[in-house]
RNA sequence: GUGGGCGUAGCUCAGCUGGUAGAGCAUCGCGUUGUGGUCGCGAGGGCCGCGGGUUCAAGUCCCGUCGCUCACCCCA
């Protein structure tokens, strides 16, 4: 076989990397579970027109087929790869609802697909660390306060291994709706679109854009983008938007209602997690089911990345007609995060396999002794290896020092002149000392392969 | 899906107006007959992405194709 390429848009990492993403992984998990979310897993696949419900995402949907398969595609019967956890866990809820109990709190880690063209930072397929809540009926607005504070810890605890800094950023639906309808303007999609490219492009374009994509005016456009300027970690956004609105003329009751509810998410952010949470009434959010308050979360220094974690509030996305359930829920693009990590440089594991300790082989007659070694470290859960070969001691130190194993253990021997014992070697510093494998302990820095941060 | 850039050793790349494929790093061996890293010497490794064309002669020029990559779209 001919030497394969990579596939464009399937990361895989080397051993090391994958220690990396593991430990980002874990950490994510426990944090989430500090909080009381449980773990749940969904199916690959979807229905297809489960997956088409979130909108114009068809062409980004991966289809599945047999290679022995006739070309009988009935589309009712289709199926999809999921390209998020949401919908699936929509799905999820309703056809479980019988049997879960509400508010339900659940976090879902898992690799989603989408056929877009990968960039730095974006893939076809990629892992998702999501945590939601959904109410029966209502969901308090607390939640929405709630579900941003816990990525922020999560996210916030990564920050030991080198992670940058994160900065929350939220808007609500219902403060951007009322505005743009309280200025004359029913296109509100269409405004979020053009708004949501403001970094990218700049505001003269997106001007330009609101004028010629959504029929708006030189003054509405002027206006929204006047909306679109304003951010701030304190509750003085809230006076700043109203004080706007009134000057247009725009206030609506829509409008009130999303203002006290991005007020209380600041007001509660700014006192739980100071400094992270930053109102920014530029936040669009592509997702046309979002109907409350909006997320998205960009490294410090990184912005260029785009969000590593987003999310909203959503109203009507399970809904099987006679019961709704809205949740409230965010998204971090784990791959995302840990390529950005790995690339950058900005950690490294302490090396690229578990094992603390490589035991020497003296002769393939004697490698029963050396398992013996292992076994015996293992039952103390010390992570070991057994050298592969009997070759010269150099070759064994090399083998162990490639792959970062701190320690490299001598078997010792009973011979005519007496016992000679078994030691252990530091290979980084050389040290070598006598050891006894039913008693030796590795630093507890050692035991375990770590994630630090580089350079 | 649209447009630009790039495909040469495991990796990073050089290869001029066409003339017998190179370097550094990595790997392996030896120096080093039980203890690595440094150093020295040596070795292996290439359908020059693939197909076609021009030419006495193509890694080099032309066309196509595939792949990777960057931007748009969209999004984690």
């Amino acid at each position: 076989m001919a030497k394969p390429t990579p596939l464009s848009g399937f990361p895989e990492w080397l051993p090391d990397g994958r220690i990396v993403e593991q430990h980002v992984l874990d950490t994510l998990r426990h944090t989430f579970e500090l909080h009381g979310f449980a773990g749940i897993e969904t199916r690959a696949v979807e229905p297809l027109d489960q997956l088409l419900r979130k909108g114009e995402t068809s062409k980004e949907v991966y289809l599945l087929s047999r290679l022995q398969e006739e070309n009988s595609q009935i589309p009712d019967k289709q199926l999809g790869l999921h390209f998020d956890l949401t919908v699936p866990f929509a799905r999820y809820v309703l056809e479980n609802a019988g049997k879960l109990a509400f508010p339900l709190r659940r976090y879902q880690i898992q690799k989603v697909w989408r056929g877009e063209r990968p960039q730095e930072g974006r893939f076809r397929e990629f892992i998702q660390a999501d945590i939601d809540i959904v109410g029966a009926g209502e969901l308090p607005y607390h939640f929405e306060v709630e579900a941003p504070l816990v990525m922020a810890e999560a996210l916030g605890a990564l920050s030991e291994i080198g992670l940058p800094p994160v900065r929350i950023l939220v808007n609500n639906r219902r403060v951007a709706e009322g505005f743009y309808r309280g200025i004359g303007l029913d296109d509100v999609e269409g405004v979020l679109r053009q708004i949501d490219k403001l970094d990218k492009i700049g505001p003269d374009r997106v001007s330009e854009l609101l004028v010629t994509e959504c029929g708006a005016t030189e003054d509405q456009a002027k206006a929204c983008l006047a909306l679109a300027s304003i951010s701030g970690s304190d509750v003085g956004v809230i006076a700043e938007v109203r004080a706007l609105a009134e000057s247009h003329g725009a206030v609506t009751e829509l409008l009130e209602t999303g203002l006290a509810e991005l007020g209380a998410l600041i007001a509660a952010a700014s006192e739980r997690a100071p400094g992270v949470v930053v109102a920014d009434l530029k936040i669009a959010r592509g997702l046309d089911y979002y109907t409350g308050s909006v997320y998205e979360t960009v490294l410090v220094g990184h912005e260029q990345l785009g969000s590593v974690c987003s999310g909203g509030r959503y109203d009507t996305l399970a809904s099987d007609g006679k019961n709704t359930y809205p949740g409230v829920g965010l998204s971090i693009g784990v791959s995302r995060l840990v390529s950005r990590l790995l690339s950058a440089e900005l950690v490294e594991a302490t090396r690229s396999v578990p094992s603390a300790v490589l035991v020497a082989v003296t002769s393939e007659e004697e490698r029963a002794a050396s398992d013996a070694v292992a076994t015996a470290l293992r039952a103390r859960d010390i992570p070991v290896e057994v050298a592969p070969s009997a070759a010269r001691f150099g070759k064994q130190i090399k083998y162990a020092d490639r792959r970062g194993i701190p320690f490299v253990w001598f078997p010792g021997s009973v011979g005519d002149d007496g016992a000679v014992a078994d030691q252990v070697k530091d290979i980084r510093s050389g040290d070598q000392v006598d050891a006894d494998a039913a008693t030796w302990e590795p630093p507890a820095e050692d035991r375990w392969p770590r994630v630090i941060p580089k350079g």
